[in-house]
DNA sequence: GGTTAATAGTAAATCGTTTTACTAGTATGT
DNA sequence: ACATACTAGTAAAACGATTTACTATTAACC
């Protein structure tokens, strides 16, 4: 969300040993003449190095079983070197079959729930030499055509797919049949379909857990109407830290919480026009409790003095709300690195794995939003 | 920001006809034998046809000059849909040496301010077929293996850049020699380089109008420490208001106000401590205005009653937050379609244009984080 | 009946790589 | 002196589409 200082586009110290020696004069059948320079092929570069053009692969690929004396292959390397070559990606990718290229289908870019899968993803990506796609997941169920080009046209090695709910396995299915795939933070039940999940379960209990140190027992929860799955594995959490407490969770705490703002100023509405006195709440996603913490503003309730309230996921602006918002941060970074790398096993040819993300355990972040209630001792 | 409702993944009434008749059977040269549908090929498709592969491509793209039965003709398309094809994406971009890409070099996914330019250029790429590539900018500052494979491999037909400040004017010169470039938002003095802005000015003058409508006399203003150019306009807008309105605009209102929330509130601080008694502040982007307001707050300065804060552009949350942000919304969802336009534009071998957009003004969102100054008759 | 024109396609080159199979030439061993 | 092995590469066939130039066949016209 903030934007990194040290960010320049291309930094000068990029700018000396990216263009040294581009240059014009190579083979010249560019059907665009208004572009002044031309990208050398391998031809060019066999010819000036006087080699043939198998000869310039294999070395420039250091092939091992290339025998070539030293001096040809500076020859060789001098060359291309000299005349910026770098291979044409279209001829690379039809001849062996791959284009380096992943896909990343999301929801909304800027969404910023998501914004950390992506940039995970972008990172392990690129470390191991692929380039992320980032196609827009309604365009691509809307037009068929981009998805076909995609998917039938091989343009992408595989793809990530983010699901919101739980309809689309069926073509999900389909599209693993020509495409290794990973569904990120969901499951699969579908052995040939990678999937790579964050400890959502931990996250709710975790969260419900802080309420409860602070001396809360009623704590109502909003739940998320997407994430099938994800949603109810939250559901559990809060529910079994609430069993454990002692506190058997009333099914009147439970509201639905939809997955915007909107809705959860809406389900704030609700509990505050006819639940029971809860003085907490933990909303199934940030942006729900974003809008319940909106709705308590405007119904003139102190947040957190009167009411409480905590997201499962943090976002960068979380911090700068007023009050700042409370959250269970989930590694969706590392969740996205690890997607790309599911996704990279799969096209080594090894076999779909499902895994969850242990190690890096949900930590809660304690801002302004949660606070002891008011009939508490610590008040 | 928020999550369409109706944004299914893949929804059902797309898996009907997208899969219709997909089946194995086509010719088997996969290396991979795990993946169990092989794609079909135009050779498959012009077997089956009983026709040249020639005629197929003519067909299926209706070549005017392709002398054909109608019978044929549908016995071409009949057998392409049965194999559910779709042309290899690297063979196609080899002959015809163009791939359907065009890249997007952004800094930060996350970055709310940068979303809706994304989602702009995203909804115009794929309504002229493209496909747009989004490259982190920094990945491409940094990994030159990445950037090479991009531009010199052909892999994009072209860029967009959005630059932060004027370090990058030769590389983009550069890239535009091989390649149709235009920057977004942000002015080019190259002639071979498109660009399109929106009116930073305007924006400028309309908030600044706003708080004095209001009654305000002291407004402060927060500069930007990016995009040198475009933050110039914005000052001046700010300078020109003041002057219109009779104010001449005082240097010690004027504070550098970086560009991250942090920032903000720094230059929150130094107003607060040895500044003159501004009641107002325009804040040359909305995150500096976030971090200000976030410092009124632990100040403990109320806003809107003693301090107004506004920014230049908006965001989904920006409603969200307590009080609201009062803005300029930017019509930055347009200001990518039309980025793309433009590069697609000079595909077509027109010259590049600097454009501005003119159609849609800057409009003022009225939110609660602006008010009447305490001291003024209104309050 | 012979020329011209239209119809209905086809054959083959091409895009730029990668890779397999092969070939000269030289060196080594017996 | 002959076979064997190594060195230092090369020639040519893919990969899958597009496109230009061409060819049969039939029809029309004088």
């Amino acid at each position: 969300m903030t934007v990194n200082p040290a960010a320049f586009l291309l930094p000068n110290r990029y700018i000396q040993h990216l263009f040294d020696g581009m240059r014009e004069g190579c083979s010249l059948r560019s059907s665009a003449p208004h572009w002044r320079i031309t990208i050398a092929t391998i031809t060019d570069v066999a010819k000036l190095a006087g080699v043939s053009t198998g000869a310039v692969s294999r070395a420039l690929s250091s092939d091992k079983t290339l025998n070539i004396r030293a001096e040809t292959r500076e020859r060789i390397l001098d060359a291309a070197r000299t005349l910026n070559y770098s291979p044409n990606h279209a001829a690379r990718a039809l001849r062996i079959s791959s284009s380096g290229v992943i896909g990343l289908a999301v929801h909304d870019v800027s969404n910023p729930i998501y914004s950390d899968i992506v940039a995970g993803a972008q990172a392990a990506a690129s470390e191991f030499g692929y380039v992320l796609t980032l196609a827009d997941a309604d365009v691509l169920a809307n037009d068929e055509q981009v998805f076909r080009r995609l998917v039938s046209g091989k343009a992408i090695d595989g793809i990530l797919l983010q699901t919101v709910d739980n309809s689309a396995d069926f073509i999900i299915a389909k599209t693993a049949e020509s495409l290794p795939v990973v569904v990120v933070n969901a499951d699969s039940t579908n052995p040939a379909v990678g999937s790579v999940a964050v400890d959502d379960y931990q996250a709710a209990r975790l969260i419900t857990a802080h309420l409860l140190e602070l001396g809360h027992t009623k704590i109502a929860y909003f739940t998320i109407d997407q994430h099938a799955d994800r949603a109810s594995l939250r559901l559990r959490g809060w529910m079994d830290e609430m069993t454990k407490a002692g506190l058997a969770p009333d099914e009147s705490l439970i509201v639905d919480g939809g997955h915007t703002p909107e809705d959860g100023a809406r389900a704030m509405q609700l509990l505050l026009a006819n639940g029971p006195a809860a003085t907490a709440i933990v909303a199934a996603n940030s942006l729900i409790a974003l809008g319940a913490m909106n709705a308590c503003q405007l119904a003139n309730i102190q947040v957190p003095q009167q009411m409480s309230i905590v997201g499962i996921h943090d976002f960068p602006l979380a911090r700068y709300l007023n009050p700042g918002l409370t959250v269970v941060a989930l590694p969706l970074r590392e969740l996205g690195e690890r997607a790309v790398r599911l996704l990279l096993d799969q096209l080594d040819g090894q076999p779909a794995r499902h895994e969850k993300i242990a190690g890096l355990l949900p930590t809660v972040m304690v801002r302004g939003s949660s606070g002891p209630p008011s009939s508490h001792p610590n008040s």
